[in-house]
DNA sequence: CTTGACCCCGTACCATGGTACGGGGTCTAA
DNA sequence: TTAGACCCCGTACCATGGTACGGGGTCAAG
């Protein structure tokens, strides 16, 4: 396929997959003679890894080092998994702090339609109430 | 207090500080004699509730909304609410992703250690299998 | 009355993750 | 053969969230 049906097929813009390919998440895929980029559906299940990766936090930079671990055949998964277990305590800190903002939230949620005294938000509160759980972990 | 105590009561540089202000997240303090600026505990209060806002996914626009309702005493806390609402459900759908990718992630960890075989792993091929579950959400 | 830590301001710079622009080639269909 | 959709490339630009730089003022200690 071209890049263009590619990047629809992913859901992302033509200059996206360009930019990914710069960055070298890509490889540099076949060409047509007219020098077209020309895609199989391998690069669109690459593509859809990356955006994945990306939408759950992975930069760019992390994701290609995924993706080389990835591509080498002769990388064990073990070594995938030790990448993997530090991006797991990362994600494990992350979502605590999400979830106790979730439920802040959610119970504000919850009373806010009640009681609209002005000044008395519990998730102001929340805000406010600086415990130690600071954001540079 | 001066920019320097409160920059690092909050855990931020200085720089942060009158960048926050420049973003209208602070409002212009008041001055010493010297054209110093000079803050109070609510300020500091006020840096916090926007680091922790932003460790948990708020952009400063964001929270400068979030700041402007909090500051209008007139403002209802349903108006927060509403706000909170959206955001709750961007957060749900946030953390039901995170919590799908950690899962896998941890059973990866589990499994990479004893069976390395290349090419067998959870977590890519997680990532791989495109649900419809797409980061533009 | 000088040294050093702190502050002022404006402006430039940085990384990240794209997005747009301009000038050109290619391909398909009428 | 000509229009329109697609593609090429390089380069510039954008927003976000800061960070650094340079030249200068202020203030407390010694």
């Amino acid at each position: 396929m071209r890049i263009g049906e590619l990047a629809s097929a992913a859901g992302v813009g033509v200059e996206t997959i360009r930019y990914y390919e710069r960055r070298g998440l890509l490889a540099p895929p076949g060409r047509t003679a007219a020098r077209y980029r020309a895609y199989g559906d391998d690069d669109l299940v690459r593509v859809r890894f990356i955006r994945r990766a990306k939408g759950l936090g992975f930069g760019l930079e992390e994701i290609a080092e995924l993706l080389e671990l990835r591509d080498d055949e002769s990388t064990s998964c073990a070594d995938v998994g030790r990448r993997a277990a530090a991006k797991l305590a990362d994600l494990d800190r992350r979502m605590r702090e999400l979830d106790t903002f979730r439920r802040a939230l959610a119970s504000l949620a919850a009373s806010c339609g009640k009681a609209a005294e002005p000044g008395s938000c519990a998730l102001l509160h929340h805000l406010e109430d600086s415990k130690e759980t600071e954001p540079n972990g």
